[in-house]
RNA sequence: GGGCCUAUAGCUCAGUUUAGGUCAGAGCGCACGCCUGAUAAGCGUGAGGUCGGUGGUUCGAAUCCACCUAGGCCCA
């Protein structure tokens, strides 16, 4: 007999190609170039070519900068969605969109172009803009592609695209044609650095620091008539505060509230009339020893269509009512300027009063206002503190920091200012009520999205539509240069339609107004021939709002409405709002049948990711270190309705994660290389008891994720695989029956049932994971034994839970079970650990007993499997246990009637199975092995042992 | 300042809604040990939380109410 016998080649250990390390960045390419060589998203819509259709609808991402963490977690979302409807019997195709026209890539086009805005003409910039556009394009679509997104990129939606520019100009003239917009002058926010008009999407609100300014309007004539008369003797002044100086010169009016008290107090040798309820504060900021005694009190009612005089130029300010005034700062005399506030502007609406601003688009005042005209409005300021000053009429004067409205785009502070706008009205056709009634008809996940955009809904103003600039889609609407009407009938445009449906939006300012208008035209209002078209441009809001109409409704393979629309929970203002208003306004109904948001990123203590902050990690660092697999599985692994945390460690955590997975399929495809599933495959219910009792722990897990697919819960799955693979698989059903695969004779009946499992598993949990970890599934689903298989793990559909019903007699045996294993497993920790009775479980002896009759007959009947379960040599039951010196003595903790003996095994032990037992070396050749093993040595490795013998 | 949302072990999540009383859990990580026939792998045991804080309702609250704190989105 030799002395070193290679027992390892008379054992079926695991075999497999599959490589341990992942290699992800690396690997994950070749999978992508793959995909594309047979053209897998096309394969997949074929593969359902006539089943239900399920359209998750592309938000339009800005194409401009590259990808981020954000639009990776949001485009990585989608394709988890449609994968996994894809698996669920669903047609799922995808077209991605991106947002082309609009504010934030002309200036950057101006950037690059270092001109300013008018310098270049318009067709100029357009032309540049669509090249810029073009190239950020081309720069995202790669790397939405590098994260195994999978969709129709070779043909994605573009709103600049002229298809999509007509439908966004036919859309508007529905609303145009219905009667919905129209135009007058309004305060918008306005930004004198980009000289545009904002929405309110557009402005962010940023701490800034204003002058605190008390000023003291003195009473005109007419007011002193309704003043006590302990009064008309006093100089008298309303008292109003402002933090904008700057729109001094266009106060017209100053408002109080009707249902305050309002007193006249006297300061030095002046009266100065304000609100009762800020007389203390005002003391207390004009730093008074004690408050100024009230000399009379004032009616605001009284004073109401009175005047005062303006501080420093000749002109007088209405004194109005308005509910809007509030104590919380200020005077209770609120300094109005209808050109330059948006309350300013109602009560100046109420009043009748000038819709004033004299201020230039660019932020400098009208040449004709006194001393400072010409001047920049935000470097006006100090000048005109100076000139109260000068003028007595300044009371005090003192810095604050609030927050103040600034443009998104330049982050300068803006303005109001009244222009001519278009707009959309909220009212005409019923807007807002049938945009709301359709709120209610909508799934919002989470159902308080709900609550969110009905809120915004119900109290958004009309639709401000329009911006001073190149770049988009023109409000296509003529005017008659005569009377100011413009045209509504769609008659009218379906000239310019056509042209924008062949050569795209350009036309309109390439054009003169005689092309465009149909021939003949006549104004329908006064019968003149002589339009203008309108030169600004649509919101890009607009934009992507119609895209069910550009995109659902035009393409073949989709449908309107959307089954889904998914977001960051930022659009319930924005795309999902747009979207609603605007199908709702011309189809009647809503684009979607459901809308799912998502939280934003946020770093590990769950604070935004900013650059100031510093804490920013784009997806490119994430792709290269770890794998676009690893960000997958950090998008699936969080519950992304809430924000979603990220940091190294949250990475560290999910490699780690990912590795257990892939290593448990690794094994499961090592120890399946010789299993052939049309030849090999057990029936379900020929298997033994242990098997059938992991495939139904199988079936659960599968009927778990697919209900979590279907309601969108990805966590649900990740933790549920990755709790499978760590428990079910690796810890119980692997460790256990790892002698059976590796000992067993190749074909026996035993090995093929552990490999059945092993099979059923793998093939399962690959496709449970492929929508997540696309790449990683891909690669296994390569070694998974087998001809009927789909070329690609994304052909395949979701496995169905097999077992379903076992009975709950059998179940909770097999929980039982696990639960006395359970208690051996924590005695052989003891001998090992504390005692070093044993290394290995199989140095070990169990001997069971049980304190109630109904447990000890229970072990008795179960002593086989227990051993076989527990990974021990030899398990036996007994009636009673008098442990011995070198034996380990335990109760149960979870099952207090259960006792355990261990001792070291007798015998020696099996060379070949390591199993220890006293029968070892009791065969013909005296080889060392137990007798399991030298019949199976017999059966299946006789080469083996004729060249071991010889 | 207002609306909506979030807050359970170092990390990711269960449990909270359409019943408040085995609900204080899982996996990972960590510590310690074992194995060396999944090996830059595998197995086991253990330690970790007054369920963001403070009040209240109740016989009893992570779970209901109020307020506060921190953070996020949107708005002013």
């Amino acid at each position: 007999m030799s002395e070193k016998i290679e027992w390892k080649d008379a054992l079926n250990l695991p075999r497999t190609g599959f490589p341990m390390k992942a290699n992800l960045a690396k690997r994950e390419p070749e999978f992508l170039k793959w995909w594309e060589e047979i053209d897998l998203y096309h394969k997949m819509l074929r593969y359902r070519e006539n089943s239900a259709l399920y359209v998750l609808h592309d938000g339009p991402p800005y194409a401009n900068g590259h990808i981020h963490m954000g639009t990776a977690l949001n485009k990585v979302l989608k394709d988890i969605i449609v994968k996994s409807r894809h698996k669920n019997g669903f047609k799922s195709p995808y077209v991605p969109g991106w947002d082309c026209h609009g504010l934030p890539i002309e200036l950057n086009v101006e950037k690059e172009l270092k001109v300013k805005r008018g310098e270049l003409s318009k067709l100029t910039i357009r032309k540049h803009c669509r090249e810029y556009a073009e190239r950020w394009i081309n720069i995202q679509r790669e790397e939405f592609k590098r994260l195994g997104v999978i969709g129709d990129w070779e043909n994605p939606y573009l709103t600049m695209s002229y298809d999509y520019e007509a439908t966004i100009a036919r859309e508007f003239i529905n609303f145009l044609a219905q009667g919905s917009v129209y135009r007058r002058k309004k305060t918008v926010f306005w930004c004198p650095h980009c000289v545009t008009a904002l929405a309110e999407a557009e402005v962010e609100y940023e701490p800034h620091r204003s002058p605190s300014i008390y000023v003291k309007f003195p009473l005109a004539e007419d007011a002193y008539e309704v003043l006590p008369e302990e009064l008309k003797n006093e100089k008298v002044f309303i008292v109003i505060w402002t933090t904008t100086p700057w729109t001094l010169p266009a106060n017209l009016a100053i408002a109080l509230n009707p249902e305050f008290k309002y007193v006249a107090v006297k300061l030095n040798d002046e009266v100065l009339i304000l609100a009762e309820g800020r007389l203390s504060a005002l003391a207390a900021e004009l730093d008074l020893e004690k408050v100024p005694s009230i000399v009379a009190c004032i009616k605001p009612e009284d004073l109401e269509r009175k005047h005062a005089r303006h501080p420093f130029l000749t002109r007088e300010s209405l004194i109005v009512l308005a509910d809007y005034v509030t104590l919380e700062a200020g005077t209770g005399c609120v300094h109005t300027a209808p050109g330059h506030g948006e309350e300013d502007y109602e009560t100046g609406l109420r009043y009748g009063l000038d819709i004033y601003a004299p201020v230039s688009p660019e932020g400098f005042f009208d040449e004709d206002i006194p001393e400072i005209g010409g001047k920049h409005i935000f470097k006006a300021n100090d000048e005109i503190i100076e000139i109260l000053k000068r003028e007595g009429k300044l009371l005090h004067v003192s810095e604050i920091e609030h927050s103040y409205p600034h443009c998104w785009r330049c982050k300068k502070p803006v303005i109001f200012r009244a222009t001519e706008q278009w707009f959309i009205s909220m009212e005409a056709n019923n807007l807002r009520k049938k945009a709301l009634e359709w709120i209610e008809k909508i799934r919002w996940i989470p159902h308080w999205g709900k609550n969110r955009i009905k809120s915004m809904i119900e109290k958004r103003p009309d639709w401000c539509l329009s911006r001073q600039r190149s770049w988009g889609v023109p409000l296509t609407v003529f005017i008659c240069n005569q009377c100011g009407e413009f045209l509504k009938d769609k008659k009218y445009y379906e000239k310019v339609l056509a042209l924008f449906e062949e050569k795209g939006a350009d036309v309109w300012f390439e054009k003169d107004v005689s092309e465009l208008l149909p021939e003949g035209t006549i104004c329908p209002q006064c019968g003149s021939r002589d339009f203008r078209k309108e030169e600004d441009i649509l919101d890009v809001w607009f934009d992507s709002g119609v895209s069910f109409a550009a995109v659902l409704e035009r393409r073949e393979e989709l449908k309107f409405p959307a089954d889904l629309y998914l977001e960051g929970s930022d659009q319930h203002r924005g795309w999902f709002h747009s979207s609603l208003l605007c199908a709702v306004g011309t189809r009647g109904r809503a684009p979607y049948e459901a809308v799912l948001t998502h939280g934003f990123v946020v770093d590990g203590q769950g604070r935004k990711m900013s650059k100031s902050l510093g804490n920013v990690i784009p997806p490119e660092k994430i792709i290269k270190r770890y794998g676009a697999e690893i960000l997958r599985l950090w998008v699936a692994a969080e519950d992304y309705r809430d924000d979603i945390r990220l940091s190294d460690e949250i990475l560290k955590r999910l490699t780690e994660a990912y590795r257990k997975i892939r290593n448990t399929c690794r094994f499961m495809l090592g120890n399946l290389y010789d299993f052939v599933p049309e030849k090999d495959l057990v029936p379900l219910e020929e298997l033994p008891d242990f098997e059938r009792y992991i495939l139904f722990r199988l079936s659960k897990l599968i009927s778990r994720c697919l209900k979590a697919y279907e309601d969108y819960e990805f966590h649900i799955v990740t933790h549920g695989i990755h709790q499978f693979c760590a428990v079910d698989l690796s810890a119980v059903f692997i460790d256990i029956s790892r002698d059976t695969l590796y000992c067993e004779s190749p074909q026996s009946f035993s090995r093929r049932a552990a490999q059945t499992v092993l099979y059923h598993a793998l093939t399962a949990i690959t496709r449970l994971m492929a929508p997540i970890l696309s790449f990683t599934a891909e690669e296994i689903w390569r070694y998974i034994p087998g001809e009927n298989k789909e070329e690609s793990v994304h052909l395949a559909s979701f496995p169905e839970p097999f077992i379903t019903e076992l009975g709950d007699d059998f179940i909770d045996k097999w929980e039982k079970l696990m639960g006395i294993r359970a208690e051996i497993t924590k005695a052989l920790e003891i001998a090992r650990k504390e005692r070093k009775i044993i290394g290995n479980s199989l140095e070990a002896e169990v001997i069971l007993t049980a304190a109630s009759e109904e447990l000890l007959a229970f072990l008795k009947a179960n002593q086989d499997i227990l051993a076989y379960l527990a990974i021990v040599s030899k398990l036996s039951v007994a009636e009673k246990i008098e442990p011995q010196e070198d034996e380990v003595f335990y109760q149960g903790e979870e099952i207090p009637e259960l006792k355990v003996l261990v001792k070291r095994a007798p015998g020696e032990k099996c060379e070949r199975c390591w199993k220890w037992s006293e029968e070892v070396g009791q065969n013909e050749e005296g080889l060392k092995v137990c007798p399991r093993c030298y019949k199976v040595l017999k059966e299946s490795w006789q080469e083996f042992l004729k060249s071991i013998s010889s």
